[in-house]
DNA sequence: AATGAATGAGCTTTCATTCAT
DNA sequence: GATGAATGAAAGCTCATTCAT
């Protein structure tokens, strides 16, 4: 038993140094510059050793989106606390940008790189982002059922609540807000404010 | 004057032939597989000729972003024509979206990936997004001073409006949707939905 | 003695699973695909496991191909019983012919792979080949005993008849019959008429 | 005119060049050992150039295949000069046979090694093949209206004259002969024999 | 203006093998 | 006896870019 365990988390911990290297390489060097070699220099393994743990690098790439995700949901989990729902949700809301504009290399793998969603089958939905969506979706759902936004299909509303946040913080994030004259600090200004304006609009 | 003109001509024509080439790469075979060389080979040049136009593969890029703008610009010259503000927006929205889920790599190109904005400097802004953010944020304009919409800051409602259409259409391309256990044909519906969700919002 | 007996048995079953592994391996992905890694995982044992059992790779191969030669080895003796003797070798090359056609892997492992062959000291002999070779030669030493070939030596009577076997089959499953314009029907019922006038040709 | 003829000349002359040290790399380290870096680094240039002289490694290889064919069709023209037909066959049986003993590793690529023959599409024939094939065919062909042959049939009698010589032949390179219990003398002395036993036999 | 020729740098991946446990 | 972990070495290949002509 014992030694069992021990063996799985000694796996574990691999698969954690890979993931952070990664982690680190992204947030050091860009997505495009990481590459297998990269991470295992960095971590200080042979690249045949990341294949011991991981198949390809996709499979790779999706495991440190989860460990992306894992790092979203404990900042959700610790700022979105309010009891009432509609608070919540503006936390949820506030939480969501805040962590993709401070993490945008993250954020990149997390929503906007291909790579990582290869893994994912035909018809098989993608697991990585469940439990962030279901904190969102939970919140919106129990809004509606209390009639505090003016959304009555929970689909609709957690798909147009994340778009609006997703399109503001990816926008950002890929320099399309270069369209408009604006320093720096107006666009986290913008932004801010359109998310607010958002959620003053839904509120019932 | 006349010689000077004719090189001129004949430079932009040879840039439009370039640029074609990428995009018929593009849609054929994807960004991915879009490289210089396939770009001449599909043109008939060397690649060589292809750096006597553009400094380098960014810059060629920017100009390919520049004319799938140029193409937007013209749906929304064809399909938003309605002199009612308000109706003009909903048909602005909506031939976004089409435009985005119908021509999904030049979307990439257009506003998701990194590559093309590279070649922006410092302090500059983003001059190929211009038309089609200004017909966006003219129409806008109008709807505020007919009080058509609950916004009042033209910038604001501008990158709103455009954020939930982006959010909706990049979280589609990027195969982010799969959080949703939803078939294909839902998901387009669901998007729809939310835009007109949005606008409903937004009216006065 | 009991004791060594069964280690010496055990030690026999292992190595019989690893061989099986790798004859499995060969016919269902091809000599190319076929590693230590993949005939380890297919036996469900660990690729250092199999380096109890084998040196190398080579030694490994060498072994699989003594397996595949006792299987000709059967073959001719359950195919090649007449009597008399020039029909038994009539008998031995069909069976050979029809072997090598139907176990194109093993017969590339057999007859053409050269890493089999690299245990083999200098000055050695290939014992693997040994007793499939003293069928053939014993019932040439036959054949010519009673001047029912057109050979008066053993040895190069049985090299001939070996090398013309071995150079249709050969040359069939390594592509060469490509240069003659045929359907692959054709080629086979070549290689069998060739076979059938050779014996014709030999036979006094 | 004379540009491009010189543009081709260069080509062709790199080409050359390439296969030239293929068949060096060849010869002196193997098949095994001969990777496109290998060859690159004995000419002196980068593996990136040699992809612009050949798609991939397998269309390499069928030239350097086709060098070889042409090398072995000179030895041909050389050496099997004889008016008379069968007399003809003995040369170019004795060719075939020294040829293959002293180029084994080009005889290796030309007769054995099934990566040349991968450029060959579905129901296309072997070309390279071809002249050498042609040569032979083409004695048989008036052996056997002199009637000095045992054979009628031109494609039998070819495929097996040259089944005979391949066999004697590959068996040696891929070290079979071992079974039987010869010197490396022995062993060439009773290929010869065993070939001009064959004729013998074939004689009319 | 156009290009043929060339390359440095890089990529993902696979393999036979070793060794401490 | 068995293996998990690790790796050095290498493979084929692609790309953006440069430069002499």
């Amino acid at each position: 038993m014992g030694i069992n365990e021990r063996k799985v988390r000694e796996r574990n911990e691999m698969r954690q140094r890979i993931i952070q290297g990664a982690i680190h390489m992204f947030m050091t060097e860009g997505y495009e510059k990481t590459s297998i070699r990269n991470i295992a220099e960095k971590i200080e393994y042979s690249p045949a050793t990341i294949y011991l743990y991981y198949k390809d690098k996709d499979e790779l790439l999706y495991d440190v989106q989860k460990e992306a995700f894992q790092g979203l949901l404990v900042e959700f989990q610790a700022r979105a606390t309010a009891t009432d729902p509609f608070e919540r949700l503006t936390q949820i809301c506030q939480t969501y940008v805040r962590f993709g504009l401070t993490n945008q290399e993250m954020y990149n793998l997390m929503f906007i790189l291909k790579a990582p969603m290869n893994v994912i089958e035909e018809q098989e939905y993608w697991k990585n982002g469940d439990d962030c969506f279901a904190f969102l979706t939970t919140c919106i759902h129990e809004c509606i059922q209390l009639k505090q936004i003016r959304y009555d299909n929970v689909m609709i509303a957690a798909l147009s609540v994340w778009s609006m946040a997703h399109g503001l913080v990816s926008l950002d994030i890929c320099c399309r807000m270069k369209v408009m004259e604006m320093e720096e600090e107006g666009v986290v200004h913008a932004i801010t404010a359109s998310v607010n304006e958002y959620l003053k609009l839904i509120k019932n």
